[in-house]
DNA sequence: ATCTTACTGTTAATCTATAACATTCGCAAA
DNA sequence: TTTGCGAATGTTATAGATTAACAGTAAGAT
C-alpha cells in the first residue's frame, strides 16, 4: 500500500471534498459522502455494486450519480479496465491525468504520477492533430504484496 | 485515416490472422472470421451489438467468444474506456502494447506506438516492484478530420 | 473406432447502467 | 414570506453488456 498514514490520507481527502464542493457551489451531500467514504477507507477499488452493498443502498441511480458527481469532481477516478471506482489520491492537483497500477489478486489499486510519459503520449497525439480531453493508462498485473 | 491502402492492410491482417492460428493450433472457424472480418473493414472501433448487427447474429455467446480468441490472440484489441473492440494494425509484432486515439465525433480509432512512454510506466511500475501484465492506454478526444 | 479437446448452439441469468418522472430541498429575488 | 428556480433525491422500470451452464458437434490423435 503506497499510503502509509492511511487516517491522514483519508481526512485530508474528506478536507478536499468539502472544500472543492464549496468552491464551486456544490453540495456534499448524504450519499456523496457515503459514496465518498466508502472508496476513501478503501485502497481497493470498488465497483458500483460492491458500494452499494457497502452502503446499504441497492437503488442503482442514487449511486451513480454520487460516483458521476465526484468523478467530474475530481474526486474519484473510475477505472474502466475494471469497471471499478476509487478515490483519487491528488485531489488536491486539479486536472492531473493518473495512471493505475492494479493488482488482479488482491484488487488493491495504487495511484501514481508518470508525467514525462503522458507527455510523450501527449506528443504523440498532438503529432497527429489530435485533440486529448481525456487519457487512460491502466496497467494490470501482480503487486509485490501478492508475488510470493 | 492512417491507413491509405485499406484493401492492402485487409488482406494483410487476413493472412497474419490464419498464420497465426495454424501456428498456434487453433481454429480461425467461421464465427471468428466473420468477427474477425467486420472489425478489420472498419477503422472505426465496434460494439459488441454493433457487431452483432453487422454479422447477423443476436446470440451473444457466439459473438463473444470469437472476441475473446482473437483478443487473446492479439488480433483485436478491446477498448475498455468506450467498451468497443477494434482489429489490431500490428498484429505481426506480437505482444507489443498498443495505443489508441478515440475520436469522440467519428469513433475513428487509431492504434499508434510510443514505446518510450510505454517504457517510462514500465519503469514506474517496476519501481514499485509490480508485475505487469497488461497495459491499457487510451485517448479520448477529437480527430484531425473532426475538428472542423 | 473411440477418445479427447476444441468449438458451437441455445437458454437463461446476471451484472452494469440509465430513462423517466414525481418530489423535495436550499436559496435567492420579488 | 412567498414564489420561483435549479440542484438533488426517491422510485419504478427498463435498457444494455456479459457470462453461466449444459447439451451437442466437429476434427485430429492414438
Amino acid at each position: 500500500m503506497s499510503c502509509k498514514h492511511h487516517h491522514n490520507c483519508e481526512k485530508a481527502a474528506k478536507l478536499t471534498a468539502e472544500q472543492l464542493c464549496e468552491t464551486y457551489g456544490f453540495r456534499f451531500t448524504e450519499s456523496r459522502k457515503q459514496v465518498f467514504e466508502a472508496l476513501i477507507s478503501s485502497h481497493k477499488a470498488l465497483t458500483a455494486k460492491e458500494l452499494m452493498v457497502q452502503i446499504g443502498n441497492n437503488q442503482p441511480p442514487i449511486t451513480y450519480r454520487a460516483l458521476e458527481f465526484l468523478t467530474e469532481a475530481g474526486l474519484v477516478h473510475f477505472i474502466s479496465s475494471i469497471n471499478a471506482y476509487i478515490a483519487c489520491a491528488h485531489a488536491e492537483d486539479e486536472g492531473h491525468i493518473s495512471q493505475f497500477l492494479i493488482c488482479k489478486e488482491c484488487h488493491e489499486v495504487e495511484e501514481f504520477q508518470a508525467p514525462d510519459a503522458v507527455c510523450l503520449l501527449m506528443q504523440s497525439a498532438k503529432n497527429g492533430n489530435f485533440q486529448v480531453s481525456d487519457t487512460s493508462i491502466e496497467m494490470l498485473g501482480v503487486c509485490s504484496e501478492c508475488q510470493n
